[in-house]
DNA sequence: ATCGGCATGTAATCCGTTACATGATTTA
DNA sequence: TAAATCATGTAACGGATTACATGCCGAT
């Protein structure tokens, strides 16, 4: 059995209130984004699923200048769709960090290599952190506030935490590449 | 352009000695599982194809009472192309988090489902701690030397340091959430 | 007697990204 | 004048899981 997540991503960022597809994928990209994203290619054929489902309504909402906004609102039947689901307990959480294979296999190269590479990935944690941190004091400021605002909060400091671990670990992992860069050395100029 | 990276990660794990498909599978799910993993499904056809491609050769040991092994050993063009894989910059990692989401549209219930359910998150991620933690004991002693010891070594080092970062946060949140419950205590009760 | 480990593999299906197409408006 | 923002969507492709099929052996 498939879960199909992205359903309930997308159904769940509309009980925040009404909005339109874009509206979803900015919600994902400006917050969240290292720890769920969706893109318009899942977004736009689930919300017209949903729609058909009635577990959301559509409008549409005209503009000069600009495209007709096709505004989505939950309905009843979607709150209770979702919170059946928010109750089920997650399953493991299994994901892809590609960059562990990268160090795994790194016996294949020099050591200098995998440093490196190391260093690239604290590079990019280094400016997620920064993100996040710039967004938590945004927060409250901006555009969300009401009931969910604790929630999202929450949801930032575990972006804090995770990327502060991978920031310890990447220099944990350079000084170890370090001292065997050194060990390596003595065998070879003994 | 799509990276596949299944194809990267099957290759590297030839790079540290031959073995069948079965031995490939084995290896993720026992070390780093949460942070890698491949299906049968993924496996087989992709071996197959890398065979096709010369990047690995294949011998079949046959036994009985148990069914042949195909054993896939690297070939020095299957060296090179991982080599390259490896000097590529890793791209940013974009996991799906699904506690996040639960935790997000968390106040569509009440304060206490969502401590129900970080507690179970919690549960998970300290037995998934305790394995990675009992891994690194049996690493030395165990089926992994050579070269790539060191590297396995700060891979787990690397689980271990995220699973501390969610029960960090496990902490935490459960906190925070127990204080908004009792906020909406008093202001029902007042 | 049943369950887990060893060992292979395929088919169906779904998940998800990327690339493409369109076009006005605002900002740098 | 070029690029970003607003806003919709689809088609093609490939990534990845799940379920199924088969069968012996050893341990509990």
């Amino acid at each position: 059995m498939k879960r199909n997540r992205s359903r309930y991503a997308i159904l769940g960022i509309l009980t925040l209130g009404p909005g339109t597809g874009y509206d979803i994928k900015k919600f994902f990209d400006k917050s969240v984004a290292k720890f769920w994203n969706e893109s318009y290619g899942q977004i736009y054929p689930l919300l017209r699923r949903l729609a058909a489902e009635k577990f959301v309504k559509k409008t549409v909402q005209k503009q000069d200048g600009k495209p007709d906004r096709h505004i989505y609102t939950i309905t009843a039947k979607g709150r209770e769709e979702i919170k059946r689901w928010l109750l089920t307990p997650v399953g493991p959480q299994i994901g892809r960090h590609e960059i562990l294979l990268k160090l795994i296999f790194g016996s294949e190269l020099g050591a200098a290599d995998s440093i490196r590479q190391i260093q690239h990935f604290q590079k990019q944690q280094r400016q997620d952190l920064q993100q996040t941190e710039e967004l938590m004091d945004q927060i409250g400021t901006g555009y969300l506030q009401g009931p969910s605002k604790p929630y999202l909060k929450l949801a930032l400091r575990y972006g804090q935490r995770v990327n502060r671990a991978y920031l310890e670990w990447a220099d944990e992992a350079i000084a170890a590449l370090k001292d065997l860069q050194k060990e390596d050395g003595k065998h070879e100029t003994d």
